[in-house]
DNA sequence: CTGAAAGCGCTTACAG
DNA sequence: CTGAAAGCGCTTACAG
């Protein structure tokens, strides 16, 4: 019954009918917790994450860590590993370096570039399971992805920028981590869809690029505030916030701009509270970790993803509602 | 071994010594899937509800039969009962009827009355654990309150009337259930507070009741609208917003007035869809439904319940946000 | 009061 | 190719 279930070669067809039609006509459930038990394999995973030092990504690992800590039951391992992201050649010789006989399953957030899709194809050569996290690999061989739509995250920025700015004209700055990164991209591209549809006294300028550096991601924010007179808001797409509030502080606007972020965080939850950011949109890292968990392991047990359950949620936090989210 | 874990009677002091000390060293964490596995014992909660039509209610049984079907294993059977709400004494028979050897768990959403928190009392004396869902009753034995921050949540509900309205004067209709439940309570307090304090452009009405009732409903907020000339804003606390929707329609006002509604459900969420709310601040039933049942299954087997894992988020949901909830 | 056996629903070698 | 035994980490009667 076992060979059935698990679908393992050498079994006969006529065995399979039969253990079949029994499983349907006495509605068998498969109890995954003893199938744990009995089995004393353990799933081994590993996540690569880019080296940054910010806090969505600690809370990340922590939510990864957390989940691992309080259910050993789950027999399963995670390794996680910060590379570099603006060298890829590190980025592919690890991923290279991920043998089928020690790693079950890989998630990863990293920039779009060849040579990180090509890694991703040979690791599903491999045999390996391979998730995108946070910011998808649409055109790799990844078998699944793990985060928002970015481009609803987008349009909900610019949803509440156009909102809370309430019909006066003036421009935006809006502030990126880099050009190439997916999930930058796609919020920028739904920023200026709904912007432009429905917020036509809204005048977005041109990303400038944080490069995942505070004294730079200041500098350039700073700059933009200083060479454009009217602005009246500032989209941080997934820069450092906080330097984007400082370039602000100092930039001495006539009026404050309104200032939509994304990611919760410690820093950015402190600004929130104090009025600097007046919207936060989210994603919950506990859930982007489960989720990416399960999907590792449904696609080791080559199970079925339940879509519904994996569905992570674009989250918008005020100051009224931020203690509920924990 | 079991004994000691397990605390049960007729253990020497000396052995649980032994036992415990045992266990500190060794690191053990118990593995409660095998534990489930072995006890054979199911849990049977009972979840009691009030008995209107709405879909925010339809979705929450909806969600823990959910749970249930998903995860046999977990050998928990749960048995909602719907109580008509107006009438008290129905109720307190109903939770008098409950026995200790039939139950192990009880979750209830009902108005705060002296009956019921009189019947929560008893059951509690019988050694029933007891939370409260959606609704609390603080005054009450009640073990646990399983929902969402209602004061938050109406403080998150002026707010976005306040920004949404954008510093534009003017009356707001605000439409409850009914003057006893607790939630509606708590979010109306919430809702003056931060627009008094906040949004000085605001003038809220005293509340109109729909009493469950989509008719009702409608007429009253008809008149409250037709009453008032300048209304620019709608405050749906509980009641049926279709109703509402039909309200607004009818009373051919020179300018759409904000909406903001609580609960998405499929009315509600088509009707964010086609403009006519602006936002929804809702609460996930499915975490509702998980949480009640941890809660109660912590109870039972009276281990801690972890905190931040029970905790509700204030969700708010706009167009553009829409999708990604489910 | 305590030890040791049987069994929960599964999987994994191991005979046949 | 298939059946039956042993064992995963626990709990529950049942002897002692």
């Amino acid at each position: 019954m076992d060979r059935v279930l698990n679908e393992r070669p050498g079994v006969r067809a006529v065995t399979i009918q039969k253990v079949q039609a029994a499983i349907e006509e006495l509605g068998y459930v498969r109890d995954t917790a003893a199938a744990n038990l009995a089995r004393q394999k353990t799933y081994r995973f590993v996540f690569v994450l880019p080296d940054w030092k910010g806090q969505f990504l600690a809370s990340l690992e922590k939510g990864i860590s957390e989940i691992i800590t309080n259910a050993p039951q789950d027999r399963t391992e995670v390794r996680t590993i910060r590379v570099p992201n603006h060298d890829h050649t590190e980025l592919a010789a690890t991923l290279a370096g991920l043998k089928p006989r020690d790693v079950d399953g890989l998630a990863i957030m990293a920039k779009e570039t060849p040579l990180v899709r090509d890694a991703i194809a040979d690791l599903s050569k491999r045999g390996i399971p391979v998730v995108s996290l946070v910011s998808d690999q649409p055109n790799s061989d990844r078998d699944h992805f793990v985060g928002i739509d970015n481009v609803a995250a987008g349009r909900t920025a610019g949803t509440l920028l156009g909102r809370f700015t309430g019909g006066r004209h003036g421009k935006v700055v809006v502030v990126i981590t880099n050009k190439q990164s997916r999930d930058m991209i796609e919020r920028r591209h739904g920023f200026d869809q709904v912007v432009s549809a429905e917020y036509a006294h809204l005048e977005p300028l041109p990303s400038v690029e944080g490069q995942e550096d505070p004294a730079h991601t200041e500098a350039v924010t700073l700059r933009a505030l200083q060479q454009n007179k009217d602005v009246i808001g500032v989209y941080s797409v997934g820069a450092s916030v906080q330097a984007i509030a400082r370039a602000i502080a100092s930039a001495d606007l006539p009026q404050r701009p309104v200032l939509i972020d994304h990611e919760l965080t410690e820093n950015s939850s402190a600004l929130l509270r104090d009025g600097v950011i007046d919207a936060i949109i989210t994603q919950n890292t506990g859930h982007l970790a489960r989720s990416a968990l399960r999907v590792l392991r449904a696609k080791c047990d080559k199970t079925p993803v339940i879509k519904s359950q994996e569905n992570i949620r674009i989250d918008i936090v005020l100051r009224e509602n931020l203690t509920s989210m924990k």
